[in-house]
DNA sequence: TTGGTCCTACGAAGGTCTTAGTATTAAATG
DNA sequence: CATTTAATACTAAGACCTTCGTAGGACCAA
């Protein structure tokens, strides 16, 4: 077993470049790079960097066009945000989502129209459930 | 502005030890030590060592107890926890806890019961408000 | 063809994180 | 008092992360 072990989390920068591709859909080291927040500023070599990184960590995977690489994610939000949640109760919460939720909700500065949004959400998904 | 701009979150490590003081209220890097998880092996000078560093980072306080000191966090957990969730609804949610919620309560692996919990939650967080 | 432009690949510097060894000091034991 | 034990302080190695410079290749214009 030679095989690197593979990290299962994006790095700051690497979450910051996947967050364009996500929102894009795909794109190239220059797409990305044009759509970093204004006062980001990063040479594209870095740029080329990460992105060639993130396809050797299998977070993106890439599409020749030309002389240009195409990145394109190959996992979906959905998906990361999911795990990402995942791990976090483990390591800072009880291992259940309740006390996550219960952390959220209890924030004193949660608006009153977010808490009614959610129970929507809950309302919907339980009358789903007993359908 | 000489100031070594403070990290504001903790490190896996530092989590892990925190996890403990947390659970313990307070304790020595014997007593850290002895809580980990079985199969985690590490050396007494590593846990000193990563428990000065807490200190130096502000994480932990320290007193001296006889040769011996005692480390106490200097956050609660429950505020750590808001932070935490705080920055994960910024990075990689839309910025309101809702989606992330929203997130969470569609997952599959969530069951009912857990699902009604949070609803429970809910409404007493709203009738509260209304009082 | 020669020079500029734009791309990829690679290497390296500087930082942080994790771990542990060594040195030193203080207490306990006989 | 000499020796063993246990604690702290420091240093350093190795890994990974972030950033960028340099080099090399392809393409295009004059």
């Amino acid at each position: 077993m030679r095989q690197k072990k593979k990290s299962e989390f994006l790095t700051e920068v690497e979450l910051e470049f996947m967050t364009e591709l996500w929102a894009m859909g795909q794109g190239t080291v220059r797409d990305v790079l044009d759509q970093l927040a204004p006062g980001r500023d990063l040479a594209y070599t870095s740029a080329a960097t990460i992105l060639r990184i993130m396809e050797q960590k299998e977070f993106v995977t890439s599409a020749k066009q030309g002389k240009t690489f195409v990145y394109k994610p190959a996992l979906a939000k959905d998906a990361y945000q999911s795990k990402t949640l995942n791990d976090l109760s483990n390591k800072l919460f009880d291992g259940t989502p309740v006390s996550m939720v219960a952390r959220l909700v209890n924030d004193k500065d949660m608006s009153e129209q977010a808490l009614e949004e959610i129970r929507a959400l809950l309302d919907r998904r339980l009358t789903e459930n007993d359908r």
